[in-house]
DNA sequence: CGAATGCATGAAACCGGTTCCATAGACCCA
DNA sequence: TGGGTCTATGGAACCGGTTTCATGCATTCG
């Protein structure tokens, strides 16, 4: 009744196939040519009857690298944080890297731990979806050469890869479809911009369109907080207001959009009958619900990430890159046409 | 210019403290009691400066354990998993692991590569949301004494803990729901059942109370493949028969929700005017939309499953636990009182 | 006053791989 | 037949930590 308790290490495969460590190294880094067919079996039986499995820990330590990658995201309950994960694990399953996904919970105290969490673990690459105010530590991180792709959000004092969209373009796609639909009454609900670069783009763009065309009194920027009833008074102080004869709310994204119809709902306004709706982000009920969005490639984001750390890590060494995807209005019930007043 | 490349190891903290390494060793591992006041300050300052981190990758080498924890979910996308993960996420990150995530999307084969990589990397334990068919590589895991947690399914032939929830009674009590609101024909939309336990467990309650009942002709069980019409057709057949007054549908789970409510749409059909609709999951939106559904509460599973974890991990060698989550009915405008005819 | 005990520290082995260098035998050529 | 090349393999050092064991000095005790 011996109990195999320890896992095998490449000694015993050694032992078991009457071969050096070296040999056996060789024949797991793919450098087979010079061993002979003979030896060749030998090794493999016995790797096959210890079920063998080279540890990654010990390996790394001599290469200096894990293959893992660590995604440092800032709320993983949002669905378009899943999406990004699902591109960034897909492309990574590919090249063999394994993804170590950490949640900062958009809170900057928990992203520095965990980057310091990730460097201990030697990640050779880093996706950060971040909350905008680690620089420090990201340095050392880029000292070390690790490469660093970021995430839909700058990072002051950065300069390295980036995934995102153009967030102004969308926005004014967004306002001008909104004006052409009629509505003159525009409001924008973001979540707290804070240090992120994202949510800033959008407002500052939604403020500087709305006072370009010379829309006066329509915009007007949320934070949501702690307090409860903020979101309430404040849409229901913009429902009364009587200065306009169609309004919308636009929501920053798909987090605050459930908010804002929940709330909506819960004050007995209807969508679209009382008021529009248009959202960023494109969650998959929207659909259902039928509620217009600037829609993301979040998924895509996530490819594209991965594949530039990939690249990256692979030895290109250019100039640091910006990519965009591309936002598609998705145009649904909440937002028709009205007529002109 | 000196660039400083090469990440500072243990040994570069001794020599600018002036002391061994040891005795860093020793400061690193809380071991501090045997150390000088002064020695303590030098050690401090000389890690200070080098932004010195220790690599877990040695560390584990030598302590034989990595501070990493599994988890292979079945689809990364569904929001039940995400809720799951954000639960497990909160848990490891208090007790200083971190969390290795890798999707199966479904998919047998790519759990097994996954489970190799992760037995690779050495991490201390897993957390496996199973798609049901890879009992052997499991085994070499147990044999290894890494422990195993199952999450919300039956891996068949393997003892270990497993959180989940109560199916059978969850599936009579949504339907005893049913029953008491008058409906009398229900249909129940499942996902493939494959190997997939908890998925079976639900069907069978399903037809088993059905049966009981006597609920003639009234369950039809259909498994979402390939085809893209089938579904449709499905709920056509089902929408015209004309044997009872008073209809229902049932959907095993959030994504198959999502589908079906998108058929009923293209297809014209009403909800709750035309049938009823009730789910396992309560995705966010169902509040929104007004959905009827048996909610477990994912995050909470999350936690156990991670609990259960750290508990093994910490020493803990009781027999297997068997965990459930209680599940409530969220009722919603979806499932109406309908008169008896 | 010599021995025992406690404190603070260091040398070296070890974890499980990779890699550099050495070497033995086969083969080839002059 | 001796020296050079090629093939197949192994010994040992190394990666960056931890851990065991040893040791030198102070202090305490019989």
């Amino acid at each position: 009744m011996r109990e195999s308790q320890r896992r095998p290490t490449i000694a015993d495969v050694a032992r078991k196939a009457g071969v050096s460590k070296t040999t056996v190294s060789r024949f797991l880094s793919d450098q087979a040519e010079y061993i002979s067919e003979e030896t060749y079996r030998k090794i493999e039986q016995a790797i096959q009857a210890l079920h063998y499995e080279p540890s990654q820990m010990a390996r790394g330590l001599k290469a200096k690298q894990s293959r893992l990658i660590g995604i440092l995201v800032a709320d993983i309950a949002n669905p378009f944080t899943t999406a990004i994960l699902r591109g960034a694990e897909d492309v990574c399953h590919r090249h063999h890297y394994s993804l170590l996904v950490c949640n900062s919970d958009n809170d900057p105290i928990k992203e520095q731990n965990y980057i310091r969490t990730l460097r201990s673990h030697h990640i050779d690459g880093l996706i950060l979806h971040t909350t905008g105010a680690n620089q420090s530590v990201l340095l050392a991180l880029q000292k070390e050469k690790t490469p660093v792709v970021l995430l839909d959000r700058e990072v002051a004092g950065m300069h390295v890869d980036l995934v995102g969209m153009d967030n102004a373009q969308a926005t004014y796609d967004a306002l001008n479809y909104l004006v052409c639909q009629g509505y003159n009454s525009i409001a924008y609900v973001t979540a707290p911009t804070a240090d992120i670069s994202t949510r800033m783009e959008r407002v500052q763009a939604f403020q500087s369109f709305m006072a370009d065309r010379k829309l006066q009194h329509t915009s007007i920027v949320f934070q949501i907080e702690g307090k409860a009833s903020a979101l309430p008074d404040f849409l229901t102080t913009f429902m009364e207001r009587e200065d306009a004869h169609a309004k919308a709310i636009f929501t920053g994204n798909a987090v605050i959009l459930l908010q804002v119809a929940l709330a909506m709902q819960q004050l007995g306004y209807r969508v679209p009958d009382d008021v529009a709706l248009i959202s960023f982000d494109d969650p998959d009920w929207a659909q259902i619900v039928g509620i217009t969005t600037v829609s993301q490639s979040a998924y895509e984001m996530g490819v594209l990430a991965a594949e530039r750390l990939v690249a990256r890590l692979g030895g290109d060494a250019g100039d640091p890159q910006r990519l965009y995807v591309t936002s598609t209005l998705q145009e649904r019930d909440s937002t028709p046409k009205v007529a002109k007043g």
